[in-house]
DNA sequence: GGGGTTCTTGACCGTACGGTCAAGAAATTC
DNA sequence: GAATTTCTTGACCGTACGGTCAAGAACCCC
């Protein structure tokens, strides 16, 4: 979709639609949602909303990757300089559990996403990635012998599963402390590779 | 909802509205499925549906329900003879995996009820019981010195992360056999508790 | 086969939604 | 300060949806 060009004023417009929306979609669903609740919720009019995005579905699309692109840049910061694959996995679920406890409403896009088809394929390209990532650990991992042989793809998956459940169960619905959740989250997985 | 008695007739076209319904939710999502769209499928008329059901809610719900319900039954009966804790986990395992095997797209349903605060209710109930069985083998498990002391509740909720994560990644999506899955979900998961 | 019940039809209704657009306000540029 | 571009308004449109209902078919029981 081409896009136009925005000043400064029309970005932080965008950025406030994003967020609001982000957060009525958490909270309500995305089909409950409708554009006129968000742009009411916000004081303007609907035009404002077509102004800054062809649809409804695009908006979900940008949100979507916007939230992708913040929790890798987390994770990747979080183990830039660690080079022991076992610390980096760790590091890398303790980055993560600090985002989702920053960003809890967003466990609940990433979950709808997945759950219709037009959104699927732009969840799962992230996903890929940060599947990647893990597996080049795990794969590490198994070459320093600190993991046992498997396939490294279905362990990363294990991990991601591990990670996703503790943070929708544990830090959205109970509320509990991320740090807290990263003990539990690191010691399971380490287990469970070895 | 007070619920008028069926014949047997009626019964079965209960069963086929629920069973259609939940493959076109599973496949295109709830709300882009349409009543009509579930009726002309079926090739019968609109009243037909709300014959058997008060709204596309209530059906929703009730398809969730007798999801839950075959998922426990399956799992039941898969351990009702094995008095051993860790291997009442493992058995657990492999019965979701091979039920989800055969229902694959009701993944898919959980996975969006979950999203919508009309629908999570429901799917809670469910998964409150499934956690507690999960739980009481752990615990017996600690009793045991099998598993390593730590919350009960943690453990059961990343096994229920691992399971439910694999099933949609690598059953659902990537079309795995249930039982290799199974394998190395028991494997990660009793690593992980030990 | 008549009378009652269960089930089926599909046109119809009200509404709420995503999206458009002509008009104009603000900001920016020269 | 006029011209131009960026942004905003909100009434409006077409449509598709969930749900209703009067009418009737199918089935069942005596």
């Amino acid at each position: 979709m081409e896009r136009r060009e925005l000043t400064a004023r029309g970005k932080e417009r965008r950025q406030q639609l994003m967020a609001y929306a982000a957060a009525r979609f958490a909270e309500g669903g995305f089909h409950p949602t409708s554009v006129a609740e968000i742009v009411s919720g916000l004081g303007v009019g609907k035009g404002v909303f077509y102004w800054y995005f062809d649809s409804k579905d695009e908006l979900f699309l940008e949100i979507l990757k916007d939230a992708q692109q913040g929790l890798r840049r987390a994770q990747q910061h979080a183990i830039a300089d660690e080079p022991d694959p076992m610390r980096r996995i760790e590091l890398g679920i303790r980055a993560s559990m600090q985002w989702f406890g920053e960003n809890r409403h967003l466990a609940n896009l990433f979950q709808f996403a997945a759950t219709e088809e037009r959104f699927a394929p732009a969840l799962r390209r992230g996903q890929e990635i940060a599947l990647a990532d893990a597996v080049k650990h795990v794969k590490d991992g198994i070459v320093q012998g600190e993991i046992r042989d498997g396939e490294p793809e279905v362990l990363a998956h294990a991990m991601l599963g591990v990670i996703n459940h503790l943070v929708r169960e544990l830090i959205h619905v109970r509320g509990e402390d991320p740090g807290e959740v990263a003990d539990a989250a690191v010691a399971f997985c380490l287990g469970g590779l070895s």
